[in-house]
DNA sequence: TGTATCGGATACACGAGTGTATCGTAGGAC
DNA sequence: GTCCTACGATACACTCGTGTATCCGATACA
């Protein structure tokens, strides 16, 4: 048997990580669509095309895979954040500040929840953190990273001196991302297509950001 | 039997209202601690000290009892905030601008959401109207209003001429509720007590206002 | 190719919640 | 005070989801 020993000493075949894998994608997905408590066990299930059975003997229970799904969501945010930074640096954007100041942060933001999916996910996690203190650590801690993120951005592109900030870094961060989620959320629940819904979103962050630079 | 004939036709008794009244008060109490899908028609007529014989006798079922809850919520808010404003004005708080200009706006926000609960029932109420197209008209209708209340004080603000902002009162409007929402939904996540909350939601509300405001 | 074992399917027992049909009574009309 | 009826309580039948105990087969290795 193909074991890939884990450091703690656990053993687990490939065969099981992708049926945790794929009972997670499901899950996502579900929870998404009707919400926590309204996902029954076997709805995620049959999504991921497996019985009860495979769910049980990889979860513990439902509450637990949406802890671990959540953990997972707040990481592979931050770090598509962290990617699309890097890759930003590469190409040698952050040369051309900064008349392409904003932009850059509004990119940045837009793959952190790439379509109306991700922020149903993201809006179930919310609502459960205000419930539940650990999810709520968790969900907060997430939240200080992205900000962490974004305002070293706002740092580097306020390094190219010819762009002040009326605020902090920490606090255009704040903002910004409390705009870009208060937009985001609007716009799905007005139903709009994908790219509308980032025509507006960036417009509304747009307005904001004019308003953050120093004239 | 005092029966209050409605304008409809239908014909309900003062016991039934009150009935009414406290099945849909012990919902919002629930509502706002498990969510609609955990909350049992039980646990809401425990809570309201009736069996669920009263409950299938008043509502259809759990679904309208929250559209119903959800429909109220939106106007108290709105009616709330014009409630508020009326007041201030008779006290004359209006002619005290610019200096507590933008306190006006947060004591005015402070109103709309008086207590962890009612932001719990909000985000509740947020998360469905993500799901169901009804709900989000409503939701989206309540916010329109709001905005265009708390515009209506900016414009009275910007109207004494010693102080002028640097975006239109709609989307000064639209920033302060996002900020607002922002801040308080994350102080009722870190589990502060109310003052707390008040305080810090305050505090990043009055940084947005003096960014704002034109120098 | 045989075989041991792990992983997922199946079957079942159970509880929780729902909605309805029926009943008893509180409270208003007279 | 008496009667009536609307209103809420009670009882019951039913569905749906859960979790577990057991079984079966795929898979990795000899």
């Amino acid at each position: 048997m193909t074991d890939t020993r884990v450091a703690g000493g656990a053993t687990t075949t490939r065969r099981r990580e992708t049926t945790r894998r794929r009972l997670l994608d499901a899950a996502a997905q579900v929870f998404a669509e009707v919400g926590l408590d309204a996902a029954s066990v076997e709805a995620i299930c049959d999504r991921a095309g497996f019985t009860r059975g495979a769910f049980y003997s990889n979860f513990e229970t439902k509450d637990q895979l949406f802890l671990e799904l959540a953990g997972e969501v707040a990481l592979d945010r931050v770090e598509a954040v962290r990617r699309r930074i890097a890759e930003l640096d590469r190409e040698g954007a952050f040369a051309d500040l900064p008349a392409n100041a904003f932009a850059i942060v509004q990119d940045v933001l837009d793959v952190s929840a790439d379509d109306r999916l991700s922020i149903l996910l993201m809006s179930e996690i919310r609502i459960h953190a205000l419930r539940n203190r650990e999810l709520a650590a968790a969900y907060l801690a997430q939240d200080e990273e992205m900000r962490r993120a974004i305002a070293r951005i706002i740092d580097d592109i306020g390094r190219t001196k010819t762009v002040r900030f009326r605020l902090p870094s920490d606090q255009v961060a704040r903002l910004m991302l409390t705009v870009w989620e208060g937009a985001s959320v609007r716009a799905a629940m007005a139903g709009l297509d994908y790219a509308e819904m980032c025509r507006r979103t960036n417009e509304e962050l747009a307005r904001v950001a004019q308003l953050l630079i120093e004239v």
